[in-house]
DNA sequence: TTGAAAGCGCTAACAA
DNA sequence: TTGTTAGCGCTTTCAA
């Protein structure tokens, strides 16, 4: 007779596609809270019913729906993750940590790549602000404070990996800019660099702002002098490197030649544009480390596999994910017992500074 | 007297926490149903009414949830993307594809970084499951086909890139690697290799058996004899290349130094398995391409960046993505109208042999 | 230990 | 053109 049931009940679903959670209890011929009780292993469930229970879900081949779940929970076991640009190596591994991360709490991940478009930052915003997450991470966020006050007042609980804004947030996971451009810098000038350029990211992103103003303030340190035009800006990408290095290093030979001659180190934002620098260097038969010691940041998988091998500062940034995601999770399990608003919290994480063949003795 | 009612509203409001459509319905005095109207632009809505529900949801701050509108319209707006290894830079390059494609549709992504590990493939499957998302993109499958038509039972429309399973499908869409195989072997053998040997990557892979036997027939084309021991597999890693590359390499000239010389060029899975080939060949002494051509499989950013810069078989990984999104979004479209299944698709991309400083002729 | 009932936030007939 | 009603699939008091 049960069977009669349940069958009539799987003859009828196939219409409407899924199996749902009174499906179950009927066929088990319980109540649809006993089956709830049963999937979240709520453990006042007498061992016989679980079972019955559980061989319904077998035959029926039941998933519970977590879209049902989450209206009911007001959770959704989602993180909403906002990335600057997924084909520069650097934030795959970003990726991968908060990925590993939010795995490890049973968490799926929404991604948003943003292209380095504010734009697109800003409606990734938008559609989480929809999607009801419970967390999200920005990294690299490159949107105007205003703006990002704006998306921020939803009640979404808000991480930034390498950004502190001003509006309110859970907090921040960033790496000590000032202590890696010190080291690179240090480096540097222990090798007699005298004459060092810093070659850029994206003005929008505070990293950026931080590494030329660290790189300002290590150089003043060190008794160094940075020529205005040693300055420059590019695209975080390899293409953007070349176009950089070629400004730097062919200007400085051809058109005023005797008058400055190019510097015998560069910093560069990232290590795609590093690695920019060297091609062309490498194709103006400028010898590196011999005549121009090259630095990078980041320390992406290419940057090892290259002749020469880059020197650089490495971030770490699987952590950075990892750290991220860890802030959100205390925080949402904070918040559950007490609906405090905890001030938000800075995580900083060290750089380390990686030598390789790159950087060598300055010239002379 | 109006204002009143949704100041009342707005004080209530912070206790839950989310302003729902029916405090919008009750601020703008009318029903949700209209209110759902305005939010999804019918046009019957007097403009009057709409703009009343317009002001409202300003004056709120109403953020429509995601979550009761797929509940109610069985309709997520959800992709998932089911990867690899996302520190592949392969990967990422298709990500974006999808991502972009996605948008234009105003879908969002699901993602899931499975680190080439077939039991976080089976757990990202499950959850996608639970989570009725509207399709899935299996970027590279490891899983056998057993467990896969297990998995696939599910009602989800699944799309996969770069394998053909035996399991019922919307599609596939891959690259034909007998094309790209041939293409790499008829360049080697025009430049007079007739020793070639094959660094393969995870078994498990088919586009890597595709390659493989690929690479077999074209060599058998040519009349090309090829060692048993010339054909080797590694971790799809820069280490992995290392680790093969010394074998492949090592082994020849020391252990049995005149029996077997190396051989003069070596075709790899992917860039990743030959960059490191090239690192322990320039560590080793070998000139490239004097004394070893390389060929590799995909053209990652970073192939161009080498000295000497590698030559490739370009694979569209852009477009792999892109294709992917628009056979699922067809599909759904069709089946609004209709509930007809039809054959899986087959969607067969064209690689690209890239031709750079790592092949030459064959040593003598 | 179990069930009944209400409700999470939205959409979609059907009426009005 | 708008409102009423009934769910979508699940959880969760409160009673039994």
């Amino acid at each position: 007779m049960a069977e009669e049931v349940s069958d009539t009940r799987e003859l009828w679903r196939p219409a409407t596609g899924t199996v749902t959670i009174d499906d179950v209890a009927a066929a088990a011929r319980v109540s649809p809270a006993t089956v709830s009780r049963v999937i979240n292993n709520r453990p006042i469930v007498a061992e016989g019913t679980r079972q019955r229970v559980l061989d319904a879900i077998e035959r029926l081949s039941f998933r519970p729906s977590s879209l049902g779940r989450s209206l009911a929970t007001r959770r959704t076991g989602t993180l909403g993750l906002v990335i600057a640009d997924i084909t520069n190596p650097f934030y795959p591994e970003i990726v991968r940590g908060v990925e590993q991360a939010a795995a490890t709490h049973g968490m799926s991940l929404l991604l948003y790549d943003t292209a380095e478009d504010s734009e697109r930052e800003a409606e990734a915003l938008r559609l989480l602000g929809e999607r009801k997450v419970d967390g999200v991470i920005i990294c690299a966020s490159r949107l105007p404070e205003e703006r990002l006050a704006a998306l921020a007042a939803s009640d979404t609980p808000l991480v930034f990996i390498n950004r502190q804004p001003a509006v309110w947030s859970i907090g921040t996971v960033d790496v000590d800019q000032e202590a890696g451009a010190h080291a690179a810098v240090d480096h540097l000038a222990a090798l007699g660099h005298r004459r060092i350029a810093y070659i850029g990211g994206p003005e929008a992103s505070q990293v950026q702002q931080r590494r030329r103003a660290a790189f300002q303030a290590a150089c003043a340190a060190h008794d160094i002098a940075i020529l205005d035009h040693d300055i420059v800006t590019a695209d975080p990408t390899i293409a953007g490197g070349q176009d950089a290095g070629r400004r730097l290093l062919g200007a400085a030979s051809s058109h005023r030649a005797g008058g400055h001659p190019r510097p015998t180190a560069i910093l560069a934002y990232n290590d795609l544009i590093a690695v920019g620098v060297l091609m062309v260097a490498q194709a103006d038969g400028i010898a590196i480390p011999a005549h121009l010691s090259v630095v990078g940041h980041d320390d992406i998988p290419l940057s090892a596999a290259l002749h020469p091998a880059l020197t650089t500062v490495r971030q770490p940034m699987r952590d950075l994910g990892k750290r991220a995601v860890r802030l959100l999770h205390t925080h949402l399990q904070h918040q559950q017992r007490d609906g405090a608003r905890d001030a938000p919290a800075l995580v900083r994480l060290a750089p380390t500074l990686i030598v390789r063949a790159s950087t060598g003795l300055a010239p002379h």
